[in-house]
DNA sequence: GAAGATGCAG
DNA sequence: CTGCATCTTC
């Protein structure tokens, strides 16, 4: 089984790139995280003749997730469901074919002295309480998505000028191993521990992809089950240096099941 | 002497369609309305290829007047110049190879009742005495642009239902009629006087191009002894039809001079 | 730097 | 419907 994730930047922007993706690559699982699309504008029509089955839950200019399968899931559910704010343009979780795959956009954080911030922080903790509720570390399960952490010094260009950002900061890579260590493994440190490789250059940057100034914050986890079973893992630049690119681009995963 | 002009609604955005048209056409003489465009940020070096001289006026985000001639222009003046509010981005005047042409945008007036609406019937008077000033009648002049102003009921699709709008009430097309009155004559007019033919379809108007609800509202006016020599009046549909198009079309005129 | 929202204008 | 400006977010 075949899953891959990706933060589009708008699906809308992005739709050629998407179809052309699915056509070349034919992921079983597509997670996609900020399509920026309320769900009675997604463009299911467009997306049609992929012939993928679409899972959506969005808003109006801001996070929105959606899960695009080969077959139909056999049960889906958007947002927290701890009794807070749910979020549900932040999270979709499916069952497909007897596996739970739960696709997050988890809040950015802005700065570390924002509210913001707290936020980011307590989303991974009510995630893992997620986890709890509704997983075994035992089963197999996946989770993936833009966790916007970069979990290791060799997971961003020029860490020790990142300490005070909140997709690198002590408390935010805390905050996600701790997540993680319910009982999950990052399918792509399992294959590669030593390798550095990127998921997001910033627009903002000048020449951040040609200097390869980037981040990996866009993660593929699997419990140990499955994560054993991970025969390849693989960034495809591809998408990022093509016209109108998101600033992020594809991390796919293929399972022996 | 072969003379056009063209509303472009945004140069910046309209670049390949004028740089297609001029090499296509090979005008003496290209009028612009509404390049959208402050002179800092015209696009000079885009439109160098085609080898035409550059004159414009324009400010941030509307108006905008240009006329890009083969040979550079004789003179060069922008706005009205009796001491009012000039409107430098409404209009230019050259003389062309001893020829004066006039390039306006006239205001279009937004609603009958609206302070904007006497300020474009001003401008027809202001105008006229523009002329008295700075022209003869006796001798050869251009007056040209975006008008706002469909002269007649044939000028615009259900004439009946746009009575009180600005550019067909009786208000404004005496304005115009009577600054036309001053010396010029419509060279469409003189070679076609029964022709529908139209050279603005509204975006708004659904399906406005496809049913041909148009309106003629850019018009080339000579004086006598220029409007004798006309040769050839065209409007051209093609780069309407295109794609990204302008909400206007070119209009242009042959002169046996 | 890129995207969406809003407001203004035609 | 299209374009530009301003604002906000990442």
């Amino acid at each position: 089984m075949k899953i891959a994730t990706f933060n589009v930047n708008s699906l809308r922007k992005r739709l050629p790139l998407v179809l052309d993706w699915l056509e070349q690559h034919r992921p079983d699982v597509l997670c996609l995280q900020e399509t920026k699309v309320q769900d009675e504008d997604f463009p299911s029509l467009a997306l049609a003749p992929s012939g993928y089955h679409l899972t959506f839950r969005g808003m109006k200019a801001y996070n929105g997730v959606a899960v695009l399968t080969r077959q139909p899931p056999d049960q889906v559910s958007y947002g927290l469901d701890d009794g807070g704010e749910p979020d549900e343009a932040r999270l979709i979780r499916i069952t497909y074919q007897g596996i739970p795959i739960i696709n997050t956009y988890i809040p950015q954080g802005y700065l570390i002295d924002s509210p913001k911030y707290q936020y980011k922080l307590e989303w991974f903790t009510r995630l893992r309480r997620y986890f709890d509720k509704h997983l075994s570390p035992k089963m197999p399960a996946i989770w993936c998505g833009d966790m916007n952490v970069a979990p290791r010094p060799i997971d961003v260009h020029s860490p020790e000028k990142h300490l005070q950002h909140v997709c690198y900061h002590e408390a935010a890579r805390k905050a996600y191993a701790e997540t993680v260590a319910w009982g999950f493994a990052d399918v792509f440190l399992k294959l590669y521990p030593d390798r550095q490789q990127y998921t997001f250059w910033d627009y903002r940057q000048p020449s951040s992809l040609e200097a390869n100034k980037g981040w990996r914050i866009d993660h593929i986890l699997a419990t140990m089950p499955l994560a054993e079973k991970v025969t390849e893992v693989a960034v495809d630049l591809e998408p990022r240096r093509a016209k109108d690119p998101s600033d992020h681009t594809f991390l796919w995963a293929e399972f022996a099941i």
